[in-house]
DNA sequence: CAACGGTTTGACGTTAACGTAAGCTCGTGA
DNA sequence: TCACGAGCTTACGTTAACGTCAAACCGTTG
């Protein structure tokens, strides 16, 4: 089950996934656990494929911009109906998303600029009253 | 207290904050036993001013973009060392964040991206094998 | 055959960030 | 004067996202 001698481009056993991404197994059936993945299974051991890769690429993703399970969960459907049905409802989840994300965007860019100011005042020496530094 | 007939534009009671951010004064009481806020005392009474206030506005934005209090703490002491001393300390602390702050902010365009994307397939009608949009 | 590594399902523990309720004080307007 | 609204502290409750055992089941390797 270590993959190594079964040489399978498309079968991942937990723990590969695991190490993989650096997470533990219990947070993958976790995930599993949340409905956000649903590997299948050879007995009782669960066997991942390249879409169950796919998806705990996003769920990662969505983790390191600060999302809840929840919400990546509702994500994750965006991919999973393929145009098939209620598109509006859909079309209207991703706005709404993308408004979310675009002002998070904002933020991000505010901050970043703030940081380097700081970074900027911090390598300056300390300029005292109307002194001026020399080039 | 509630500001409206004391006219002052320096002086918050607890409950203006909260209703200009749309939080609840418990969770204000809260940043301040986290250390995040240290407004002056009037007996037991909190008294807010514009440097709270404007360290309540970054606190809420860090909050948007899904850090921490411990996270944003660090970050509120980068506003207040006024590279008075560790430059060294403080700069290595920016950097790290701006790193993080980039990382996500890709991550951010990747998902805004993909987003874009479902939308215009969601909206697109269902192409069947090679047919082709008509303009 | 027995130990070992990997996997499974519980089930309880933990941390963060508040919510919520109780009980008390203080200033004020009818 | 007294009921009210606002504020305070203390303290227990809650949700999310796992961490951490525990107990048991393979498959294989020395």
């Amino acid at each position: 089950m270590t993959r190594q001698h079964t040489e399978n481009q498309d079968l991942f056993a937990i723990a590969d996934l695991a190490k993989e991404f650096g997470i533990s197994t219990r947070a993958i059936r976790f995930y599993e656990a949340k409905g956000l993945l649903s590997p299948e299974r050879v007995g009782a051991t669960r066997v991942f494929r390249r879409r169950d890769r796919a998806r705990l690429i996003l769920i990662l993703r969505g983790k390191r911009l600060g999302f809840s399970l929840r919400d990546i969960s509702d994500y994750l459907s965006l991919y999973d109906a393929d145009r098939s049905q209620q598109v509006h409802l859909l079309v209207g989840k991703v706005e709404e998303r993308l408004a979310s994300l675009e002002r998070q965007r904002d933020d991000l860019e505010t901050t970043i600029a703030e940081l380097r100011e700081i970074r900027e005042l911090a390598v300056a020496p300390p300029t005292r009253s109307r002194s001026q530094a020399a080039g």
